[in-house]
Order: structure tokens, then C-alpha cells, then sequence
DNA sequence: GCAAATTAATGATTTATTCAAG
DNA sequence: CTTGAATAAATCATTAATTTGC
């Protein structure tokens, strides 16, 4: 139940702020997030990522990989479902080959939207602006910078195949936790290539 | 599988702003990369990257991008190469499953050198290689800038007060890739993500 | 009612596959 | 054919849920 996110790690002496290594979406920033992805418009392009990254920023930490990784492992999650959920509907075909790709430790996710709508976070909630709907500003009729990123969820795509609608996608990558503790030794890099490297420093 | 692969650079219109011509290594690029290639640290850190871009970048165009890819692929292939070459070479009679497609289980890596981004944890024990940043060394004979940029990498990784580091002005970000103005919606990201992120409830 | 131990979810990274430019 | 670039799949590692014992 109540998670709270009373981590121990927390500024000591003389630590720092690094405090957990994984970034765990809000509760409002899950749920903005699974709008949309709702929306179907797959992987939103780097653009868009910025700035939903800046809208949910406002909600909790956050940053364009995050944003990023989480269009990634939900699109590849629902496409994996949806084939361990095994099409029964109008296939009337065999079910023996949708399953089955490697059974090492790759539990049936039977991962539910679990919306957890509680506050959990009382730093959350306290820094909520006294417009706690804006989270929901672009997921609403009202528009607001996000809204602009996303024109094309007219809402009326029902689309059953929403796993294979991505554009693109990036491989995008950062340091990982270990740079938190000093490490720093993963090699990620992002692929800027588009405007900075053509005509830059060349 | 069924990846549709648009292509990114082409307008709506279908008109192309940029032609994307991939990055191709002039010869001393390609020899300076081959040579840290050869230091044997696999793919560098993000730091690194970063300075043999900048070092890279006076001898022709490329990007971080280009570097992480270059190595990315190099890594890959050699692979491919040693394993095929193995399984010509070994057994041509007993074809015991040497190498399937898909078998990372077996740490194929090992047979490599350090694979110095996998195993790290946060724990901030010094008991990994600590010589593992000797790829700096890797214009060795002669020495160019990029000797010179590389020099303060040994040893700093053994560090134990590695969590106690707060000055990683590594928050780069790649500031204006941004900008695509033309270019194409593929983005990428960052890896902000390190210093820049988590820093939240702090 | 808590807290250590376990399990389930899931964020983050790596690897393999594919596509296409030269 | 070579190989740079892009995507998807697989894997890893850490956090949250849940369970269990006190």
C-alpha cells in the first residue's frame, strides 16, 4: 500500500542527493504518461520528448531518457502481451507459437495498469502547484504545449495494433547509475548526429 | 521484424532538407579509432566519447554519435567474425550447438576483454580492474591532443569515494541537437539523466 | 503493527537484427 | 560487399509489492 518513498539513502553527513538510481514515475507522471501512450502516436519524436519532459518535470524527476526508455519497455511490454496473451479472438489459428520464445525467467507478464492513484509522495503533493490539473492540461481539450505536440490523437484510433506504430526509435543511452556513484563507465550515447554534427565542428 | 523503417529524413512533403549521408571515417580517424579499438576497454565511457569526438572532429566530421555507433558495430562484428571463424575452424563434425544465434548466457564476452559496464555495481569497492581506463593510452607513440585529454582517467575509478563525487559536470547535453528544424524526428537523447536527474526529493 | 525476506514489476542497458549508403 | 545507422528483442538490475515471522 502506501509506498512511501522514505528512502534511507537520503542526504546523510556528507552524502549527496544520490539517492536511488532508477527513476520511478510519479503517480501523476504515470499517469500522463499512459495517456500518451494511449494516444497511439508510438514513440513520440525527440521534440515531443523534450518537451513532455518539461511538462513532467513540473510532476517529479524526470528527464528525456526516462520519458524515452518508458515509451520503449511500455510499447515493447504491450506487444509481448499481447502475444503471451495469446490472440483468442478472431484467430482461430494455434496458440503454440506465440509462446514459448525462451523460458528462462521471463515470467507471464500479467502486468496490470496498476494506477496506483494514491498520493504516495508527500514531497509530490506538496509541490503541486495549486494547479494540480495541469498535469492533465495537454491530455485535455484545452491544449497546452503538449497538447501541440500531439495533434494527431483525434482519439478516434482504435487501433488494435498499437505496438507496431512507432517511427523510429532511438537508441539513445546514458551513463547509467553508475555515474551516481562515481562510476561512471557505461558508454551510451545519444545520436545528437542530426543538427550537431553535419555543418558543426566539420 | 515487421519494423516498417520510414525514413526519417524525408519531410512531409517528401521532400528532403538534409540528405542524410552517413558519416564515413576519414583514414586517420579510422586509424585513431581502430587504435583505442585495439587498447581493448571496450566501449569508452561517455567522457571519453566525448573527447575523442572533439579530438576526432579536427581531422573530419563526426559526432558522438558516430563514435559510440562506430564501436558499437566494431564490438559486434568482431564478434561475429571470431565466431564464425570458430566454427569453421573447431569441430566440422560435431555441430554441438557451438554458437547459436542466442546465446548471451554464455558470456561469449569473456573472451574479450573487460567488459567494464556490466558488472559494476553501486557498491564502492575498488575491486574491479583498476587499470580498466588505460585506454588512454591508445596514440601512445605519438602522442596528439587526444593523448593530452585522456591523461587523468587512471585509477580515478578506484575510487571508494566514488558516491561522495558531486562535480560531474557531465551534464553536457547535447544542448541544441534540438534544433531539427528540417532534419528529421528521429531523436535521440541524451543522457542528461545523471546529474542532471536525480536530485529530486533531495 | 513493523521489518526482514520474497516475489513481481519495470526502469535501464546490452545485444542482435535489419536497413541502406558507398 | 562492407559497414554506418536504426530498431527491436533480450537481458540485467533495482525498486515496489507482497508475504511471512515476530
Amino acid at each position: 500500500m502506501g509506498n512511501l518513498y522514505c528512502d534511507p539513502l537520503m542526504t546523510s553527513t556528507g552524502h549527496k542527493i544520490t539517492a536511488r538510481q532508477r527513476w520511478t514515475p510519479t503517480p501523476v507522471q504515470l499517469q500522463i504518461l499512459e495517456r500518451l501512450f494511449e494516444q497511439g502516436n508510438g514513440t513520440p519524436s525527440k521534440q515531443k520528448i523534450k518537451e513532455i519532459t518539461t511538462e513532467l518535470s513540473q510532476h517529479g524527476q524526470i528527464s528525456e531518457t526516462n520519458v524515452y526508455n518508458w515509451f520503449q519497455n511500455r510499447r515493447a511490454r504491450s506487444k509481448r502481451k499481447q502475444q503471451n496473451a495469446a490472440c483468442n479472438h478472431a484467430e482461430s489459428e494455434v496458440e503454440t507459437e506465440v509462446d514459448s520464445p525462451k523460458d528462462k525467467k521471463t515470467r507471464p507478464e500479467e502486468t496490470f495498469q496498476s494506477q496506483q492513484h494514491s498520493a504516495q509522495r508527500t514531497e509530490d503533493l506538496c509541490f503541486q502547484s495549486p494547479e494540480i490539473s495541469s498535469d492533465l492540461h495537454f491530455l485535455d481539450p484545452h491544449a497546452t504545449a503538449v497538447d501541440k505536440m500531439f495533434p494527431s490523437h483525434s482519439g478516434l484510433r482504435s487501433s488494435r495494433h498499437l505496438s507496431e506504430m512507432s517511427f523510429y526509435d532511438e537508441v539513445l543511452a546514458n551513463s547509467r547509475h553508475e555515474l551516481m556513484t562515481g562510476k561512471m563507465e557505461a558508454g551510451n550515447y545519444s545520436l545528437f548526429q542530426e543538427a550537431e554534427d553535419y555543418g558543426m565542428t566539420g
